[in-house]
DNA sequence: TTGAAAGCGCTAACAT
DNA sequence: ATGTTAGCGCTTTCAA
């Protein structure tokens, strides 16, 4: 069905001008959405943009404003689970979503270890408005400084030090771990096991520190803590390792839901039955918590708003808002079968 | 310890000029790597560069050279599985690591529902250099006629017709899910089931097709036939459905590893033993196949190498290269316990 | 090998 | 309400 239409080139602003007989200035402002333009011109303005299908040149308009219009998703690549994680899919496509309402684009940007200055240099660059940053390691320290050249908005907190303005959206780690962790005691077991995070994360680390806690006001003693990676695959290897180390248990508290997933498959690979012989909950509701066998109990963060709030947090700096630093989101209690 | 450093202009390649006491000409020639330039130019250039923290503004450049450096990754988001699906995930990052070594940056476009055309638009208004499309429905038809305009490499075959020109990197969906099949079969089965994909994709309808030729060719008959949407829950419910409707089976063959995944739960719980009772292979290998009880006998695709692939043809059509306007990519038998 | 100068398409004062 | 004009920062002929 090709017509051999011959391909026009791309329309401009001083094509929709001369169209529509007004002024390159005109049609800029009726492309704007400026109020002060009348009726009529405005009327042949749109008529000529239909016509000749014109689409402003983002590079042109970003050059004349000063700005982008765009802003990064920075990914640190070390993270190689980062795309297997349906935890941070969701923050992407939760930011994602919000953007697309707006006037931003998204970028995405791989932070690769060959070269990590390139990352800090694009950013710099001015080729961005803003940077939204996701799973951030100790060891990524390379944007600390930038929060004071560009917007930038963290999802879970950083570990960084020393530092004033760092957005962050995060949950409470702590709370939902302990939360998580009193779950089990409330069921009356007191030898308790936990599969924690990375220890380099904020995540991780509080997520520890929670289940301490609650441990510790139970006047109990933790007998088992061994540190994953928050795959499953860690949790499955983890949790062997426990068995074979003859370790008694009769609770479990993991991380995530998918070392927790790990972990309950190791756990029926030897015959031990959940929640029966021990009781086991999580923090994250993915799929994984849902398909595991018994479906795990956690607590449910909510990826898709932490997304589409780090997002909103990050346009409302970029046009110069005041936000709050700390946007601690609400979590979930899901009941399931696993405690 | 912040030094309160006065913030500093960001640096132009005229401030370079003059602090290299050369040209903006030929600052630009150090910058795109040009050899008409003397050493000992370039030299005093470079240090500029570095004293001055200089980054090319992308914009400019843009501007001035009529392209972008920066291609889309477009994404159906009715497909608000898209980033659940560890498939699309990888493909994803294949595509975002091959193009970190290259000069162009990735712009993720999730093409709303809400406003489709503002896609299109976005597209064709010369704002990026190219297109990667990815989980192609049968009603997309959005972007047939942008091929002419924007070069564009699909992942997954379209189901468009009387198309010409259209770049897409695959597996043969149709041999695989054969393969898959026959694996079955050679089992001594031959009452199968199948849970098939969604039937207006390619990959759900070729795998279903081969599926089909497979059982043909063995002088069977299909027992069952149920498509679902690529999902756990989808095989799950299925597998449920067809346990209750009491069909008789001894094979099942399932067109995405998740779906497989969520069949095998429906099977454990109906106390149903795989492979004693059913045997059972799928397409995809996935944390999804890894993880499943027993872990699944699969055709594995390789969609982080897709990715890559994708991105790389598509730069060569960007730089005017020839490509195949089909690459079919090898796939791997991945046997486990399943089948 | 280098520089001068003319844009790329748009926005934003400033005038009118 | 609308037009004029001067750039935004870079690339790229064209001359030298």
């Amino acid at each position: 069905m090709s017509m051999e239409e011959p391909r026009k080139p791309q329309a401009t602003l001083e094509l929709v001008a001369e169209r529509a007989g007004v002024s390159r200035a005109t049609v800029s402002r009726v492309v704007n959405g400026s109020d002060r333009v009348k009726a009529g011109a405005k009327k042949a303005v749109e008529q000529a943009i239909r016509e000749l299908n014109y689409v402003p040149n983002r590079a042109a308009r970003s050059l004349a404003q000063g700005r982008s219009n765009s802003i990064a998703l920075v990914v640190p690549e070390n993270t190689a689970k980062f795309f297997a994680d349906p935890y941070f899919a969701k923050v992407v496509q939760g930011a994602a979503q919000y953007l697309a309402g707006t006037e931003f684009m998204l970028t995405l940007l791989l932070s690769t270890e060959s070269d990590p200055a390139k990352t800090t240099r694009y950013l710099q660059g001015g080729n961005v408005d803003g940077a939204l940053v996701l799973s951030h390691h100790a060891d990524d320290q390379s944007y600390a400084d930038l929060g004071a050249l560009l917007p930038m908005v963290y999802g879970g907190r950083t570990m960084s030090t020393d530092q004033n303005e760092i957005y962050v959206v995060d949950i409470d780690n702590i709370a939902a771990a302990r939360q998580a962790t009193e779950l089990i005691i409330d069921r009356g077991r007191s030898k308790l096991a936990m599969i924690a995070g990375p220890q380099d994360m904020g995540a991780g680390l509080d997520r520890l520190i929670g289940f301490q806690r609650a441990v510790q006001d139970a006047g109990l003693e933790p007998v088992a803590i061994e540190a994953g990676d928050f795959t499953p695959a860690s949790g499955h290897q983890i949790m062997q390792q426990m068995i074979k180390n003859n370790i008694e248990f009769d609770g479990l508290f993991a991380a995530s839901a998918q070392m927790g997933f790990g972990a309950l498959q190791a756990l029926a690979e030897a015959g031990i039955s959940v929640p029966e012989q021990v009781s086991v909950t999580a923090v994250d509701d993915d799929s994984f918590a849902r398909s595991s066998t018994p479906p795990l109990t956690t607590i449910a963060q909510f990826p898709e708003r932490q997304g589409e709030i780090m997002a909103e947090l990050l346009i409302k700096r970029i046009h110069g808002e005041q936000v709050p630093e700390w946007s601690i989101m609400d979590t979930k209690l899901v009941l399931r079968d696993s405690h």
